[in-house]
DNA sequence: ATAAGGATGACCT
DNA sequence: GGTCATCCTTATA
């Protein structure tokens, strides 16, 4: 797929539905390999932002210190506990949103986090909405959780618990055909509890996978 | 390397 | 009510 200039009246050039609600249903290490790949879409009126996972994690419920869902239900993490598909969005850090996908079935806690976005379309517009100039390099706009929900207007007041199932919704996750590569297996990043675990996926050799490279880029 | 930043939950009184 | 440690990060130097 080409990717846009990102001007305004974009219409968008991924086709289908939005993944169904069963893509969910199945544990985090499961949903995570299966979404690589897969595109994020956000609409707003004539305009729209997408873009490519490349990086994901995965969290479980009582069983993973390092989740939310760890030490039960709570009015922050309801979203976890409820039908698979939903929106998990979270604020940390005092600055950054980060976006989860709820998984597994209603009454049992578990998500994939999205860490990274290989920019497709909206580019002009993730630029301004992260403040960067107007050669920013692509890799700037969406490697990092927080860097993506950024660059789409993602935030827990408008997004936490929206269905992405839907096919009204302004933020979908749809399929377009592409064949993800190799997955690389890792632990997560940034987390003190069960950091041993592997359960960061990303797509190897995709540059917009976040966190330090060997020298280029940041 | 590390400062910035704010919400959250745990634990008090 | 209040305080405090924690936190799935990012942009700087």
């Amino acid at each position: 797929m080409k990717r846009d200039s990102g001007g305004a009246g974009h219409v968008l050039r991924v086709a289908g539905k939005p993944l169904p609600r069963s893509f969910y249903q199945g544990s985090p290490e499961l949903v995570a390999r299966e979404i690589l790949g897969k595109v994020l879409v956000a609409t707003a009126g004539s305009r729209q932002r997408a873009g490519r996972i490349v990086e994901v994690e995965a969290y479980h419920g009582a069983d993973d210190p390092a989740a939310h869902a760890f030490t039960g239900i709570t009015p922050r993490n309801a979203v976890l506990f409820g039908p698979p598909g939903h929106a998990y969005v979270y604020f940390i850090y005092g600055m950054h949103s980060c976006l989860n996908v709820a998984c597994e079935p209603e009454g049992r806690a578990g998500c994939i986090l999205v860490r990274a976005l290989e920019p497709l379309s909206g580019i002009d517009e993730m630029r301004q909405r992260r403040g960067l100039g107007r050669h920013a390099p692509l890799r700037q706009l969406t490697s990092g959780p927080g860097r993506l929900c950024q660059a789409f207007g993602i935030t827990r007041a408008t997004h936490n618990g929206m269905d992405l199932t839907s096919a009204a919704s302004e933020l979908q996750i749809v399929e377009d055909g592409f064949r993800a590569g190799n997955v690389v297996v890792s632990p997560r990043i940034g987390i003190r509890k069960a950091a041993e675990r592997p359960l960061r996926f990303f797509l190897a050799d995709n540059e917009f996978v976040s966190g330090r490279r060997s020298r280029a880029g940041q």
